[in-house]
DNA sequence: TTGCACTTGTT
DNA sequence: ACAAGTGCA
């Protein structure tokens, strides 16, 4: 017997799945697992409409995986540490030849997978790992002297050379052997696991499953991306893809959609500029892979370490909550927990104040967003905080600091973002609501937690200073 | 070494 | 008009 294993981490699907179209490629029996690390998932951070959204996942998983007659199987350990272990146990009782699984790239992951293979090597278990969340593999996308592109435009023009407009999917394996295997002591259902709770209004905007997920993509190709490049940028319009969460936790792939941006779209300008922001999310990802550091909490400029974050405990709250005096930063942070997720410009918008007007360390509002995203993906998180604090690789540069009222004229300039998240602003003129007046400010809503350009020439002034030292 | 190009601006 | 460099070929 020459039993399969496929371990199913962050690509909850049967499509477009290298590890399990290679299980399932061996014609012997295949069996699935998941490893669920409750006290993992809170050291990093993931939130808990995350945590939600991967177990509604996993029942769409699990059933789809039964119809290829492959059991998924469901386990649970506290930390990473003891995985090892467990996959030991696993493969000796399963007598299991073979372990596929696709990799992840964060450090933590890194060195699990690692010691799991160690493992295998012990036990004379073989192992295979595949590349699965990007587009192009690590190390392959090289300036001339081949070194890692520290900056996207030059990144993006080699990774599109190197790109086909239609890369090889791993089809839907075909209906496996049955097998029957006895039930280990370590397993658990999926109901035994403590989950988070979690609204079904929250639910109900992110409906599980991978076929959900492809509708929710080719649809987006169909329509809602011709408009992308000017819809993209106005949070009332409903103009991106939110496809981010099925991304993120693999229930989709992002060869998917690299084809069907080309497969699906006229080819346009707006089409091109949705790839754009695929091959962000590439370069993001090869970032963390070429600098390990930067998932240590460290920035990726060593040079603004030396910043002095100012410490406010109750000016983060005050962020946090939504309650800024800013309409539209308070409705951006009450989408956020409100939805687990916030529009891409209002990432920019946010990040940008509490790094540069509040001059609050960026990590503070890296973890808070980690926290509260549904979408929450090291390597994206913490590059997009990095470019708004111009920390980071190709960062936004430290004097174009965006100016929340302006922002929120030019791209919510009827209000109707501001409304619809702040309603007690609601009656407020389009005029008026981007910064209330004194006199129309209603009660309880409160006033600017502080002046524009008070913040605005502190932050300059402290960039300034670090690069005067240098 | 030089020249070119540079996501998301603000006052 | 201004902020001020920097990656890359």
């Amino acid at each position: 017997m020459s039993h399969q294993l496929v371990w199913f981490r962050n690509d909850l699907r049967v499509s477009d799945n290298p590890a399990l179209f290679h299980a399932c490629q061996q014609g012997k029996a295949v069996s699935a697992i998941y490893i669920a690390t409750p006290q993992q998932w809170r050291k990093h951070d993931d939130a808990d409409v995350k945590i939600d959204f991967w177990r509604r996942n996993l029942i769409c998983l699990k059933s789809a995986l039964a119809e290829l007659h492959i059991e998924l199987h469901f386990f649970q350990v506290d930390s990473y540490q003891q995985i090892p272990n467990l996959i030991e146990t696993i493969c000796q009782q399963w007598k299991i030849e073979r372990l596929h699984f696709n990799h992840e790239y964060p450090i933590n992951e890194r060195l699990r997978d690692k010691n799991v293979i160690d493992s295998c090597r012990n036990i004379a278990v073989d192992y295979q790992n595949y590349h699965d969340q990007l587009l192009l593999p690590p190390s392959s996308v090289r300036t001339k002297t081949g070194t890692p592109f520290k900056v996207f435009t030059p990144f993006s023009k080699e990774a599109k050379q190197q790109l086909e407009q239609s890369l090889y999917l791993y089809p839907t394996p075909a209906p496996q052997n049955a097998i029957n295997l006895a039930e280990l002591v370590e397993e658990v259902q999926l109901n035994d696991i403590i989950w988070p709770n979690i609204s079904q209004g929250i639910q109900r905007f992110w409906p599980a499953g991978e076929h959900h997920a492809f509708s929710r993509l080719v649809n987006f190709c169909q329509k809602t991306i011709g408009n992308y490049k000017q819809d993209r940028d106005i949070p009332s319009l409903g103009g991106t893809s939110r496809l981010s969460p099925y991304l993120a936790s693999g229930i989709i792939s992002v060869r998917q959609c690299w084809n069907a941006s080309w497969q699906y779209c006229e080819p346009n300008d707006s089409v091109h500029v949705w790839q754009n922001e695929l091959l962000w999310r590439e370069f993001y990802k090869h970032v963390l892979i070429d600098y390990p550091y930067v998932s240590r909490h460290k920035p990726w400029k060593p040079l603004t370490e030396k910043i002095e974050w100012r410490h406010n405990e109750q000016e983060l709250i005050a962020w946090q909550q939504g309650q800024t005096g800013f309409p539209l930063i308070d409705a951006a942070m009450r989408q956020l927990l409100a939805r687990g997720w916030m529009h891409n410009r209002l990432r920019m918008v946010t990040a940008m104040f509490l790094s540069k007007h509040l001059l609050l360390d960026w990590r503070l509002g890296e973890r808070w967003f980690m926290q509260h995203l549904i979408d929450g993906e090291l390597a994206a998180n913490n590059g997009g905080w990095q470019w708004s604090a111009s920390t980071g690789t190709d960062s936004v540069p430290y004097f174009r600091i965006f100016n929340p009222v302006t922002q929120s004229k030019r791209f919510d300039p009827g209000g109707e973002f501001i409304r619809h998240y702040v309603p007690e602003l609601a009656h407020l003129s389009d005029k008026e609501i981007h910064m209330p007046t004194t006199v129309n400010r209603p009660k309880g809503y409160p006033e600017p937690m502080v002046d524009l350009s008070v913040g605005r020439n502190r932050a300059l002034a402290t960039f300034k200073l670090l690069a005067e030292d240098l």
